[in-house]
Order: structure tokens, then sequence, then C-alpha cells
DNA sequence: AGTATTAGTTATTTTCATGTAACTATATTA
DNA sequence: TAATATAGTTACATGAAAATAACTAATACT
């Protein structure tokens, strides 16, 4: 009686999932998601476009971000960028200058959460062009 | 002249991001965008919770799933499973019997993809317990 | 004939996220 | 004095997503 790989990884999700919900139980019964008001919340369009160009360049202004991220508008890019302050993702600095200049980047854990999304995002790519092919 | 650790992660999520950007632009062009259309959209609240209680339960029918997922109505679940078939991210076995008999479970694309998504999620739920500690 | 069972569908309403457009503050420059 | 630049905000309109509730099909059982 041998234990296959698959039977292994599928072991190992259940484990995962187990974690995850006994981790979310309590929260879900305080009216709290989880799996709503972090990931889901966080994992909207703009919210990786702005974590991805915030990866690639580094530091960008409010008005670099907007020329970058085509379609955006002021409102959005405003609503994303502090939501994602809030989420301890994106750092805002703010130089009290005449015009105004405030650089945004990612934090350590915005840019480890950054590389865990786009190579997931690669991944779920790889996976539909195969797809595609076949 | 010594280059840290921290400016290595740096350069591999630049790497990352690079070819992220350069095999989504075209899609963008033609109006199709995969941050949104395949990651975001398999991402919300109903299509995680069916894909963490197949990856746990292996094997679900339509109303075991209902009575699992508490608040998701029929119309909901049967949308959210649709477009998770559709993404091939989860099987469906219509048994013709009557009363009819439908099993869902996970693909083996459906069962990857749930393990990076609840090992993503409960990293950020460390990070987020941190927080609330200082 | 009427009821139960199962896996949905359909139509309607409500809510929420997003888009649009105009506006603000303040110093510098022409 | 008026225009310019920047980083937003505010009020409002719109549309998509989600919730709600009622309905369907087919057969076996009572």
């Amino acid at each position: 009686m041998k234990i296959t790989n698959t039977e292994k990884q599928d072991i190992k999700l259940k484990k995962n999932i187990k974690k995850y919900f006994l981790r979310t139980q309590p929260c879900l019964e305080r009216g709290f998601c989880p799996t709503k008001d972090l990931l889901a919340d966080v994992l909207d369009k703009w919210s990786l476009f702005c974590m991805y160009h915030l990866g690639y360049y580094e530091t960008l202004r409010f008005g670099e971000l907007k020329n970058n991220i085509e379609g955006i508008s002021s409102r959005m890019l405003s609503v994303t960028l502090k939501k994602l302050e809030a989420h301890g993702i994106v750092h805002r600095e703010n130089f009290t200058e005449i015009p105004p200049r405030v650089e945004y980047s990612l934090t350590p854990f915005g840019k480890e959460l950054s590389n865990k999304i786009v190579n997931l995002s690669n991944w779920i790519l790889d996976f539909s062009e195969e797809i595609h092919k076949s």
C-alpha cells in the first residue's frame, strides 16, 4: 500500500485548509471575514496594478502612478492607495512642499506579497496558455 | 560593493513583474485584462469558499456545498461553480438520476491553485496578526 | 392525486464598487 | 493679476455584482 505523490499533495492541501478554517472560524462568528476583507479586498484590479508598478519602479509619485496605470482616475488611485496603506502594503511619504510632492513605495511586506502574487499570476497564465493550445 | 539580500529580492521582484508585464501587455491592447479576468475573477469570496470546501472534502454535491458554505444562495453557488468550471478549477460530474445528483471536485489545477492561495492566505493572516500585536 | 427530493433557473430588487467631472489649496512664475 | 503645478477631495451618476424569493423538471413514494 503505497502513498502516491498526488495523495501526499491532497493531504497537504487538506492540512493547509484546515489550518485556515480553524483560525478564520472565530472571525466569521464575529461577522468579520478574512477571506473577503484581507485577501479579496487587496486583489482587485487597481490594487494589483498599483503593487506591480510600485514593485517595478520602487518609488513613484501620485501623478506618475496615474500616468503609468492606464485608465485609472484620481479618485480610484487615491482610494486604492489608502486601502493599500491601511493594509501595510504601501508606504506613503509626504514632502511638505508647494506644489505638493508625495512618494509611494512598497513596504517590505508589500514587496513580499507582490512577489507572491505576481508569481501566482504568472503560474496561472502558464496554465491558461496550455489550455488554449489544446 | 556588496549586494544585500533585500536588493536581491528587489531584483527578483522586478524580474517577475517585468515578465508579467511583457506577456499581459498584448492582451491589454486587445481589451482583455488577465489581471482582472483571470486572477481577480477567481479570487472573490464565494470562489475561495468553494475551492476551500472542495479541497477539504474532495467531493461534494450541490446541496452539500450549499449547506456547508454559510450564507451562500443557490444562485450564487450556481454562478460561482460555473465560473470555476470554465476556468478549469472545478470538475462537475452529472449522474443522470432522479432526483438529480451532481458531484463537484477540484481538478488537479484547481488543487494546486487552492493550495497556493490558502498558503498565501495563511501567510497574510500571520502578518496581520503580527500587526495587531504591535 | 399530492408530496418529497435535488439541482438548479429566472426575475426582481438592493447594494456596492466604480466612473465622471468639477473643485480645492498654496506658493511660484510669467 | 492670472496662470501653472501637484495631490488630492467632493458630489453625483452609472453599472455590475450580489441578495431575495419564487419557480421548474422529473420520478418515486404515500
